[in-house]
DNA sequence: TCTAAATAGTACGACATCGCACTAAAAGGA
DNA sequence: TCCTTTTAGTGCGATGTCGTACTATTTAGA
C-alpha cells in the first residue's frame, strides 16, 4: 500500500477550498484598490499585457484566462472605453485585432501595485517570508498540471487548443 | 535588514496570481461535475451545511463565504428550487430564515465528491502527496490573516461583522 | 414601556459572465 | 483555383453578482 492511497480526499479538498476563499479575499482587497468600473478582471488583462507580451489578440488573451472569448471581448472593450489599451487590426491577420497596452494603462497599473504594497508590507510582518515563498513552486505545479489536464473533459467554449 | 526588506514584491504577487488561476481551473473541472443548472457556489454551500453546520440562516452563509447576503439569497433559491435544501423560518428570530440540507442535497453532495475522485486519484499520480498536503497549513493561515484584515479597507455590503 | 437604532431578508436595476449563433477572413485540400 | 473547414470576433439573450433601497422584526436605551 502507497502513500497516495492513505491520503484523505478530503485533505485535498481542503487545500482547493482554501485556495478558493484567499482568492476571493485577495481580489476584494485588489479590487478596492482600483478606480470606480475596473474590475479585477481588467486589472489581470494590464498585467498580462506588460509581464507576458504586449499587442496579444482576443483569442490569445481568451486562451492565456481561461475565458470565453465573449467574455475578453467585454473585458478589453471596458479597458478601451478608459483608455487603458488600444485595439488595433492584425496586420497579420485580417480576422484578428491587437490590444496594446497605453501609457494611461501602464502608469495605472504600477499606481495600483504602489498602493497595494502598505498590504504586502503588513502581510510580510505576520508571516515568515521563506514559509510564504515556498508554497510558489508547488502553486506553480499545481497550476500547470490542471491547465495541462483540462482539455480531458467538457471543453465548452473556452477557446481550447489541443498542444501540437 | 532583516529578510522581509529583501523580497521582491513580484514574488508575493505571483503567489496570488497563481491561486486565482488554480481557483479558475478547479472550478472549472467541479462544474463540469455538477448537473445542469447548479454552478460552483451551489455546491460550495451544500457542503458547508455538512462540513460546518446546517440550518445556517442567510446572513451567517452570506458571512461565511464573504458575498453579499442577496447573492446568497439568489444561491439558496437555486438550491431550494431543485429541492437540494429546504428553507424554513428562524423560530429564534422572526426576521431570518434557516436553511435545512435535504437528502437529496445531502446524497448529490456525496455523488459530487465520489464523481471527483478520478480527478483526485490523476493528480495523485503526478504529486508527491506530501509536497501537496505541505501547503495546506500555509495556505490556511494566509486564509485565515486575510479574513481577519478585510475589514480594514472598503467593506461595502458583505455584512461584514467585527469580531468581538 | 416606548422609541430609535440595528439587523434579516427581499425587490430591483446595473453590470459581468457566458453559451449560441452568426459573419468575415484565413487555411487547406482537391 | 475553388470550395470546404477552421478560426477571430461580435450580437444577443440568459443567468449570476452585487449595490441600493425598502419592509419587517428585534434590540437597546431612555
Amino acid at each position: 500500500m502507497s502513500d497516495k492511497d492513505q491520503v484523505n480526499p478530503m485533505a485535498l479538498f481542503q487545500v482547493f477550498n482554501e485556495i478558493g476563499i484567499i482568492d476571493q479575499l485577495s481580489t476584494t482587497i485588489l479590487e478596492a484598490r482600483l478606480p470606480r468600473g475596473l474590475i479585477a478582471p481588467h486589472f489581470a488583462v494590464l498585467n498580462h499585457l506588460i509581464r507576458v507580451a504586449d499587442g496579444r489578440t482576443l483569442v490569445e488573451l481568451a486562451r492565456s484566462f481561461q475565458v470565453p472569448k465573449t467574455s475578453m471581448t467585454h473585458t478589453v472593450a471596458g479597458l478601451n472605453k478608459h483608455g487603458l489599451v488600444m485595439v488595433r487590426p492584425n496586420p497579420n491577420d485580417g480576422r484578428s485585432k491587437c490590444v496594446w497596452i497605453t501609457d494611461s494603462g501602464r502608469s495605472l497599473r504600477d499606481q495600483v501595485i504602489a498602493d497595494l504594497t502598505p498590504e504586502f508590507r503588513e502581510l510580510l510582518g505576520e508571516f515568515d517570508v521563506g514559509r510564504l515563498l515556498s508554497i510558489l513552486p508547488v502553486l506553480t505545479d499545481l497550476r500547470v498540471f490542471l491547465d495541462e489536464h483540462r482539455n480531458a473533459e467538457a471543453p465548452r467554449d473556452r477557446e481550447f487548443r489541443k498542444p501540437a
